[in-house]
RNA sequence: GCCCACAUAGUGUAGCCCGGUCUAGCAUUCGGGACUGUCACUCCUGCGACGCGGGUUCAAAUCCCGCUGUGGGCGCCA
């Protein structure tokens, strides 16, 4: 059978916008066949759409025999409906489509790659093979409903406190902030390199717009296979000035409050999808601190699992603690020899003025005051090993009153992870990068 | 990078330990049929699989080796 073409057909609304006073009105819906029954003499569609699904119902004799003969659809079919709103007190929210014209505009083969029914759970890497169809199930479409809204939360509730959104380069010329592997790169005839962060730029920015954030992607070339890893990361950067590290604190938790109290307001329906209804919840502010010290003598004595002062916790210890602490808190003042070197020590300067947001065993943030006076930053870059002179036209920019600030980055897929009860941070990425994938 | 485990129809699983009874079971998808109020429709019926290569054995889905793929843990992680 041929397949229908688009002609002057256009959608006049979407599934979550036929409420009850559209009953008696035409509409055309457009989108993708969820469910499909055949009762024999009654047929019922289920459209979804990108924000939900509507029944359209079928009943020989009430609709043409045309198009109740051409009602022969399969999953994820890609069709277009025109008809009427009805009130029926059995349909799904008590209303129903019947339809007088139906387009077929694309077909699937007769066995998708993954499960489309809910019927049983694919493996996510087959998901992911297949993305495109996957993130039709309600589930991703949940997750990701989730994820604007976060996106939308974070943005709102900065914006209104005056700070500023950036945009700062990906494509860095030298490699040398430390930590991580970057991916190097070609640029045209000069090695260059994908950015770690948006550390330094957003730095430099708090200089010149005080409040700073950005929501942009990151590159960590490390071979980690683990559920919480990714080689792309996408992930919140903020940076205040004229503040230090205790007012970031109090920010980043009015933020993490309040977007939570977004998604529970606006996305309810997704939370249940996912089952996290009752288990994100608004985390009560402030929200608990400890610092590095107190955690490490939970960890030794409580856990009596070994971790020298100095070392950074591994993931054994952090299990457990999430074990113990199961919702958000802060572990501050962190030893200065496991923070970089923009970190400003604290008035005893074997601690920093640092801190980590734990949520259970995962971090979701790191942060703290930086160093703004140039000497002491070209001294810090020394001590830990660094030449200043290839972070010359960073340091550049502390030469002209550069404020005292304070900031942290969040990662968002990992917080997604959590808030949306997920087991494996993939699953929060429309198309993660990891080692072991570079498509689609 | 290191260590461990697993691989059965389109999807998800049972069988493997203890070789023969497996002509490989179940659910769902898919094909055919019945059905005018379903919503994971129901019922009848049919198709469809032991990752690849080698070995042991009278006999291998089952035991052994290699390869590939996948999963898990650790490490690395501004």
């Amino acid at each position: 059978m041929a397949l229908d073409e688009l002609a002057d057909w256009r959608k006049s609304h979407y599934t979550k916008d036929i409420t009850q006073e559209f009953i008696d009105k035409e509409v055309i819906l457009g989108g993708w066949v969820r469910n499909f029954r055949d009762l024999g003499g009654l047929k019922f569609i289920n459209l979804q759409d990108k924000y939900g699904e509507r029944q359209i119902t079928l009943k020989k004799g009430v609709v043409s025999d045309e198009i109740f003969d051409k009602a022969k659809l399969g999953y994820q079919y890609c069709i277009m409906v025109k008809g009427k709103v009805k009130r029926f007190d059995k349909a799904p929210g008590g209303i129903e489509i019947i339809p007088s014209k139906l387009k077929i505009l694309n077909k699937t083969p007769e066995k998708l790659p993954i499960d489309m029914t809910g019927e049983t759970n694919s493996e996510l890497d087959l998901r992911l093979n297949n993305r495109a169809l996957d993130l039709r199930s309600l589930r991703s479409q949940a997750i990701f409903e989730i994820r604007a809204e976060v996106l939308k939360s974070i943005r709102n509730f900065l914006l209104e406190r005056d700070f500023t959104e950036i945009t700062t380069p990906k494509i860095i010329g030298s490699a040398t902030e430390g930590g991580t592997e970057l991916f190097p790169i070609m640029y045209f005839d000069k090695e260059a390199f994908l950015t770690q962060s948006a550390q330094l730029y957003k730095e430099q920015l708090s200089g010149v717009y005080e409040r700073v954030f950005e929501i942009s992607p990151c590159f960590r070339a490390e071979k980690s296979r683990t559920k919480r890893h990714l080689c792309e990361i996408f992930t919140l950067d903020l940076e205040m000035a004229f503040a230090d590290m205790n007012d970031v604190l109090k920010i980043l938790e009015e933020m993490v409050h309040n977007v939570i109290k977004d998604i529970r307001k606006n996305k309810m329906p997704a939370l249940k999808i996912l089952k996290m209804d009752n288990k994100t919840i608004v985390p009560e502010i402030p929200l608990p601190r400890y610092t590095y010290d107190e955690i490490l003598d939970l960890i030794t004595k409580e856990f009596k699992i070994n971790v020298e002062w100095g070392e950074d916790i591994s993931t054994e210890a952090y299990r457990k603690l999430g074990e113990e602490i199961t919702g958000y808190y802060y572990i501050t003042h962190w030893p200065m020899l496991i923070k970089p070197f923009y970190i400003q020590p604290s008035k005893d300067p074997k601690y920093s003025e640092s801190f980590d947001l734990q949520m259970g065993w995962l971090e979701l943030t790191s942060g703290g005051t930086r160093v703004h006076n140039k000497e002491k930053l070209i001294e810090a870059l020394e001590e830990k090993g660094l030449n200043p002179i290839s972070f010359e036209s960073h340091l550049n920019a502390f030469g002209f009153g550069m404020p005292p600030h304070a900031g942290f980055g969040l990662g968002i897929a990992r917080w997604i992870t959590f808030l949306c009860g997920l087991d494996d941070i993939r699953e929060s990425v429309m198309y993660p990068r990891t080692p072991d994938r570079l498509t689609p």
